[in-house]
DNA sequence: ACCGGAATGCTAGCACCGCTAGCTTCCCTG
DNA sequence: CAGGGAAGCTAGCGGTGCTAGCATTCCGGT
């Protein structure tokens, strides 16, 4: 028994090697260095040892996903609630700032998350975990401002907001210096007066 | 001089086809499908006849991204004028709606413009014109409700959030049914009262 | 009218990708 | 201490974007 729990140990720590190894591939020289092969080389094993824990290079970049998801969740709590006695407004502009910083800083693992990796259920109650933990953290900023409208509803259309300028300014389409101008005026539109 | 400009005439032609094949391909089947073999057997030429009209597929996508926008700003603009009788607030919906549609209809060229290909300048003067007529059909659209804002910043905003709506909606993270009444949240929150 | 040269488009191939079949090697179990 | 199973390797498949180098074809000058 003993040996056997230290083999799925030592199996379980490859893993989290390899999440990792995958995630600082990633943000360190973007998705597209993030082959297989050169995956393999960083945790020093073999190609065909990853496909003994993933399905796939896809499955890699969903838990690099969820992981990241847990992160951005535990970057959001303490800026919303550090922000609270402030004022609802101010809150939601914690939230919303923090979340394009987490975006900005790690755009490899932003992206695994919100862009590339698709097979993972998201708007359902099976989620992982980490996403819903993320979604209810965004969640807690909108509900105070709500007034008659559907909170959830509410929360995704400014979470989509937050996704729309993120991946627009990477992507060259806005230019990032009027960035805190574009996500006050947002605030103000969601949060108007105080 | 003539048996020239046929030639060249010839050769356009054969861009456009070119243009064409790759954005038909890639709404039908995505972007995955469309292969330089594949393109090429589309065209009826061989491989290396894409490298000397285009310095890449990047290029052949971008060619796309440039034509698609074209087309989504004939749509914005009928759109737009044509509910403008009917308020501000009518007019800015008219757009919402019409923008979200267009991404709906046609994802393949939407992502071409707006999410893959990067190297088109974008928020510059020397924007291809297509791109700064759809962006000028949004502004427009956006300038009577902006008040004391800047309009251009409050059109990128406002821009920005349908993009997220639209990016998040299609990649599974937001449920679709949900979709006109959000739409009907943000329009209400760029454009209170009427 | 014809021939030389340039341009045009092809075949073949490079280095790389994600992924897998099948063998070897090693370690645990009885 | 032998046998069996798990674990990880090498090698390879079909595909990718892209390019070198060779035919062919067609235009322009004498």
């Amino acid at each position: 028994m003993s040996i056997q729990t230290r083999r799925e140990r030592e199996r379980a720590e490859r893993e989290r090697l390899i999440v990792t190894a995958a995630q600082e591939l990633a943000e360190a020289e973007g998705w597209s260095a993030v082959t297989t092969r050169r995956l393999a080389a960083e945790i020093e094993y073999s190609q065909p040892v990853l496909y003994s824990h993933f399905k796939g290079k896809g499955a890699i970049m969903a838990a690099v996903a969820v992981q990241g998801c847990a992160d951005l969740a535990a970057e959001l709590r303490p800026a919303r609630t550090g922000a609270e006695p402030d004022g609802r407004r101010a809150a939601l502009a914690a939230v919303a700032s923090t979340y394009t910083d987490f975006a900005r800083r790690r755009p490899a693992t932003y992206d695994a998350i919100f862009t590339n990796a698709v097979d993972l259920p998201f708007a359902t109650p099976e989620a992982p975990a980490p996403l819903r933990d993320a979604f209810g953290e965004i969640l807690a900023a909108v509900e105070p401002v709500a007034a008659a409208d559907d909170p959830a509803l509410l929360t995704e259309t400014f979470w989509a907001a937050l996704h729309g300028l993120v991946t627009l300014t990477r992507g060259g389409r806005l230019p990032a210096e009027a960035h805190d101008h574009r996500l006050a005026m947002l605030v103000e539109r969601f949060a108007p007066g105080d």
